[in-house]
RNA sequence: GACCCCAUCGUCUAGCCUGGUUAGGACUCCAGCCUUUCAAGCUGGUAACACGGGUUCAAAUCCCGUUGGGGUCACCA
């Protein structure tokens, strides 16, 4: 087991975005292709915003996306597991206790007893006279009397760390290189909040100290942490990790990826039927190239070819177009029998056929092999198949346009012919609807078009003669009798 | 606004580090082939180095600047 322990500390304020999913994917996947440790850490300190339904709808999202943590908690979210527990920051409060006193006690920190609005008032004033606002550390040299005074009057305190005036902090990212910011950009920011919890940046650091965390990758929308991280960990003698900051995920429009582009969350992805590894695939593919021309990845091959090294240095778009490609090449991945195991639950939930009736499964089989790779989307299953298992499927409008009184007429002869055919299949009814089209002195197509729509109401499809089949010889013939046309 | 990040087809990207390519692939779009139809598949096509200066025999590639886009500026994470 090497020493790599990279960890995913979503905030359960909401559903798993996919930039969130594409940041435990790659953390996963660099522990999956290092041998270490992934670590799932739940950062639920803002008391008025997590809410345990957001924790299991995470964990839910991330078991189907197949990230399995080595470490953090129990699949059902109800406890931990882990050498480094517990992993909900809520349940660690004695942790950050212990660090905040000791950073009080050794003057790394004071408290401060500005109020928010107070600092409201400041920053506005600041932003009137076109300023920059940073906390202007008017509470850092009070004296212990001073202290005392504003304790006296009730006034509740917030810790704030005492960052350097001078000089400036560097790290060797591992995404953008060497990073040096100013130490006078980086204002005294608070460690822990009037309500005594810690703050994501002091409870983050607490933790990744805490937890041994070696690599830090998390969004590029971090950077600016990243300094006050840093320095934490110094003054905290934890070993600092290395950082890792990844571009972000972008909507059609430039903006960061949110709601309002459409689809955001993996949830919502698993409700439209994609593919998990489809879904996957396509994230690594966003931040992340092989280096050569393949695009299409198990999730297997995925963590045998993942490297730090090939991520990019810029934002990348969305686009639900290219997803749906990869979900159809991953759909052809699958065999026959995966592709059933997905397809059946979608026909059933459709009202289509009872989840215990065998046969139906059986020939949804069926129904799949002829469709082949028509089925791009298990979304189009119901759609595709309500013919094969149903008489109350849709009628294509073109098709309908299509079929007149002729079409009709000579469905009526097709009907009598596909009645007389013994031993009912494909080549036996190819056979005898090309006999009666010579005898008609028709084009085979001239038969072949109508009698798709008569018996599956489509315009297109599998080849007709499989369609035949696999609706029946009784079906067959009842629908070529008194084929189904729109109201 | 301040600080920071980024910059190759419409989109995802290869190429950049270690200058010399007809700047490659994929999605989308278009055309053709195949097919009873559609899809798939196959073949072909449209389409990019943001701009300006350097450095160099030579710049997508190295340097500087400009412009553009994004992010952060909370007792949210």
């Amino acid at each position: 087991m090497s020493s790599i322990r990279v960890r995913f500390a979503p905030s359960p304020t909401g559903t798993l975005h996919v930039g969130g999913a594409r940041t435990a994917l790659f953390n996963w996947l660099y522990a999956r292709l290092q041998k270490g440790v992934f670590v799932l850490r739940i950062e639920d300190t803002d008391q008025e915003r997590s809410t345990d339904a957001s924790t299991q709808q995470i964990l839910r999202s991330m078991q189907w996306l197949g990230l399995d943590w080595d470490e953090g908690p129990t699949e059902d979210g109800a406890d931990s597991r882990g050498d480094h527990g517990p992993y909900f920051q809520s349940q660690r409060r004695d942790k950050y206790d212990e660090f905040a006193a000791r950073l009080l006690q050794e003057n790394l920190a004071y408290p401060c007893y500005c109020t928010p609005d107070e600092l409201d008032a400041m920053r506005q004033k600041a932003k009137a006279e076109k300023r920059d606002f940073g906390y202007d550390g008017r509470c850092r040299d009070l004296s212990h009397d001073e202290r005392k005074e504003r304790e006296a009057r009730g006034r509740t305190s917030v810790l704030r760390v005492r960052t350097p005036d001078e000089g400036s902090i560097r790290w060797t990212d591992i995404v953008h290189g060497d990073m040096e910011i100013a130490a006078d950009t980086v204002e005294d920011w608070v460690a822990v909040k009037g309500d005594g919890f810690p703050t994501y940046n002091f409870a983050a650091v607490v933790d990744d100290g805490l937890m041994e965390i070696s690599h830090v990758l998390r969004g590029d929308d971090h950077i600016s942490n990243t300094p006050k991280q840093i320095h934490l960990f110094r003054e905290l003698g934890f070993r600092i990790p290395k950082f890792g900051h990844m571009p972000m995920i972008l909507g059609s429009d430039g903006k960061r990826l949110s709601k309002r582009h459409g689809a955001a969350s993996v949830e919502e992805f698993r409700d439209e039927n994609f593919l998990s590894a489809a879904l996957v695939n396509y994230l690594a593919l966003l931040g992340w190239s092989p280096g050569n021309d393949q695009e299409v990845f198990t999730v297997q091959q995925l963590t045998k070819k993942f490297s730090l090294k090939r991520l990019n240095h810029s934002a990348a778009v969305f686009d639900p177009e290219k997803l749906a490609y990869i979900n159809a090449e991953h759909l052809k991945l699958l065999s026959d029998k995966q592709r059933l195991a997905m397809a059946w639950p979608i026909l059933v939930d459709a009202g289509l056929a009872e989840a215990d009736d065998g046969q139906a499964r059986a020939k949804l089989g069926q129904v799949l092999k002829i469709m082949g790779a028509r089925v791009s989307h298990l979304n189009d299953v119901p759609a595709y198949c309500a013919a094969y298992f149903s008489d109350d499927y849709e009628l294509d409008a073109e098709a309908a346009a299509e079929f007149d009184d002729e079409a009709q007429a000579h469905m009526a002869k097709l009907a009598e012919a596909m009645a007389k055919v013994e031993g009912f299949d494909a080549a036996s009814a190819e056979a005898a609807l090309r006999a009666l089209a010579d005898e008609l002195g028709l084009k085979a197509g001239q038969l072949i078009h109508p009698a798709r729509f008569a018996v599956s109401g489509q315009k297109v499809g599998p080849s007709v003669f499989d369609v035949l089949a696999t609706v029946g010889q009784e079906r067959v013939v009842q629908r070529l009798r008194a084929p189904r046309r729109p109201a």
